[in-house]
DNA sequence: GCCGTTTTCGGCCCGACTGTTTTCAGTCG
């Protein structure tokens, strides 16, 4: 391909691209087109949100953008386009044709794109309040293959269209996943219980929960599980299979099969679906059968009791849940032997907490306690700058009276090293809120955007270059500025600013509050494979605050990290050497 | 629409649950 010559804007996001092809599967799906056809656009969205490189630079650079599995001639094209226009022009036609209204109505439970299709074409409903008036008129049941319950089914749900799709925090999840996993294990006829699902896989956030057990009694334990104090009400309920809505509004499959079935459901119910899909594909290749009962050769069920032994007999490792997006897990698996992912245990140091001198609740040496109690070797206190006033946030004088109380508290406490550090804000002008002179006196400088998040890509990056180049600066905290579900980041060329790190020997940080979780598992593979060290820190505000490390691993280990791509599971003789830029 | 030691056509994962049906389609994960 040769480069594109246009004077349109390269400044599309990933996402924005991804959106395009997202809407043109929903609207093609309403309009009954090829499942396949749909599934191809839907998995061109899917490739084009998950990757690192900007296809908007892509497109500009005229690179071949078949190289991505799933990308074909013809999406190319339509990438293309979208890119350099800003448009696409077959998305544009069938949103003449196809109110937004219609595509609403995908998003109510039990509603799908056969459904809609006849809402839209016999009763021209538009929107969700002329499909619930309609619903209310009780013009829904008398249509062909509808009935009142469908109708009531509807009603019922209508409302809750909206917020369908509104995800919960990994933390959430996690609470709430292993609370009703423990009470279930109470019982005597339940042998082995986990929590499945994208839970499981560590996702950011979830969107339900998905539960497993083994049991004798799949009666006993859905009746547990129904009366459980989280548990709302029960909204479906079959012989192997319990579907609940907990009081938070979360829904939650709880699945139970028999024992000789456990590890193959587990492999089923951890998914991914795109995962899963590659994996029964291939065991179709090989003449067997994967569900979640087994593997089969025929009749004959030749796996199932352990995932271990699903993987094996389809020639594979065992492979990590979190690994499992059909991202680059299969390639990893083709060398026979899959990464030791990194783990809580090895995280040696945190660097980047507060404490009362700006927005935290403990003091220095409470701080050093509680991290060595933990058995971390080394810490960085790294209380805000002035800039961020709200917090309390440090001027030089102030900074450099702290650092006295971090020297002076090194004195206090063995075992554990402390480290004089500023977060310090990059500020809307792209200069550093603290002198050059204040930082250099620093032993650890992590730098942050937290003012200015909407500016313009040219002044973000101009920024994150700046703090970036000054040799001061150890690392780049929270990258993007993003809030999980509820603020996007800053609007970043990531692979310019990684570029850049890696040229000057500045670290990226995988904050571990589950609210941030940036760099995000896709980012932080793309800064490994630059060979840039990775450091997860928690961000803590308090004692307590050390506990989010786990979702900072768990981000790490999507992003496939070992113990080697993260700096701050080095022992502090190790560590200090990294610190010599 | 993608893909190919079954490569340019003919496939494309598999099963539970529900509701509307008398044998299956739609939805969901």
């Amino acid at each position: 391909m040769t480069p594109v010559e246009t004077s349109a804007e390269f400044d599309m996001k990933n996402d924005q691209i991804a959106a395009v092809f997202a809407q043109l599967s929903d609207l093609l799906e309403i309009q009954e087109a090829n499942p396949f056809r749909v599934r191809a656009y839907r998995s061109a969205g899917r490739t084009i949100s998950s990757t690192a490189e900007s296809f908007a630079a892509l497109v500009e650079e005229g690179a071949d953008l078949t190289r991505f599995s799933g990308i074909g001639k013809d999406l190319a094209k339509q990438i293309v386009e979208v890119v350099t226009t800003g448009q696409h022009s077959q998305l544009a036609e069938l949103k003449q044709q196809v109110p937004a209204g219609v595509v609403d109505m995908l998003r109510i439970q039990g509603v799908g794109p056969k459904k809609v299709a006849v809402f839209f074409n016999k009763l021209n409903l538009t929107s969700l309040d002329e499909l619930k008036a309609a619903a209310q008129a009780g013009e829904l049941a008398a249509l062909n293959g509808f009935g009142k319950k469908t109708e009531q089914s509807i009603l019922a749900n209508i409302d809750r269209a909206a917020e369908a799709g509104k995800r919960i925090s990994i933390a959430d999840a996690r609470a709430a996943a292993e609370a009703i996993v423990q009470d279930l294990l109470r019982l005597d006829t339940v042998t082995q219980t986990a929590v499945a699902g994208s839970c499981r896989r560590r996702r950011e956030t979830c969107g339900d929960l998905d539960v497993l057990a083994t049991s004798s009694d799949a009666t006993a334990a859905m009746d547990r599980l129904a009366a459980h104090p989280l548990v709302d009400s029960v909204l479906q309920r079959g012989d192997t299979k319990q579907r609940v809505r907990l009081k938070s509004g979360v829904e939650m499959d709880l699945r139970v099969v028999a024992d000789s079935s456990y590890g193959a459901a587990m492999q089923y119910f951890t998914g991914s679906k795109e995962h899963n899909v590659v994996v029964r594909q291939r065991a179709k290749d090989m003449g067997l059968k994967v569900n979640e009962y087994g593997v089969f050769r025929g009749d004959d069920q030749i796996a199932g009791a352990t995932e271990e032994d699903v993987y094996a007999a389809l020639d594979l490792p065992w492979i990590p849940p979190e690994l499992r997006e059909n991202r680059r897990e299969f390639d990893l698996a083709a060398t026979g032997v899959m990464p030791r992912l990194v783990e809580v245990g090895d995280i040696k140091g945190d660097l980047h907490m507060h404490t009362t001198a700006s927005d935290g609740a403990a003091s220095i040496l409470q701080m050093a306690e509680a991290a060595k109690a933990r058995g971390l070797k080394y810490i960085a206190i790294t209380d805000h700058s002035k800039r961020v006033s709200m917090a309390n946030g440090l001027d030089a004088t102030r900074l450099r009276a702290h650092w006295d109380d971090i020297r002076a508290a090194r004195e206090q406490i063995d075992g554990i090293q402390l480290l004089c550090g500023i977060e310090c804000d990059i500020l809307e002008d792209a200069t550093m809120d603290l002198a050059d002179d204040v930082l250099a006196e620093a032993d650890w400088v992590v730098a942050v955007l937290h003012y200015g998040l909407q500016q313009p890509r040219e002044q973000i990056m101009k920024r994150l270059m700046n703090a970036i180049q000054n040799p001061h600066v150890n690392i780049i905290g929270h990258p993007t500025g993003r809030l999980v579900g509820k603020r996007d980041g800053a609007d970043i060329n990531m692979t310019e600013m990684l570029q850049a790190a890696a040229e000057n020997g500045v670290m990226m940080e995988i904050n571990a509050h589950f609210k941030r979780l940036d760099l995000d598992d896709v980012n932080a593979a793309a800064a490994r494979d630059l060979g840039i060290p990775i450091v997860i820190s928690t961000d803590s505000h308090s004692v307590n605050g050390f506990d989010v490390l786990q979702y900072g691993v768990d981000q790490g280990r999507r992003a496939s990290l070992t113990k080697d791509d993260v700096a701050n599971t080095k022992t502090w003789a190790q560590f200090k050497k990294l610190l010599q830029r």
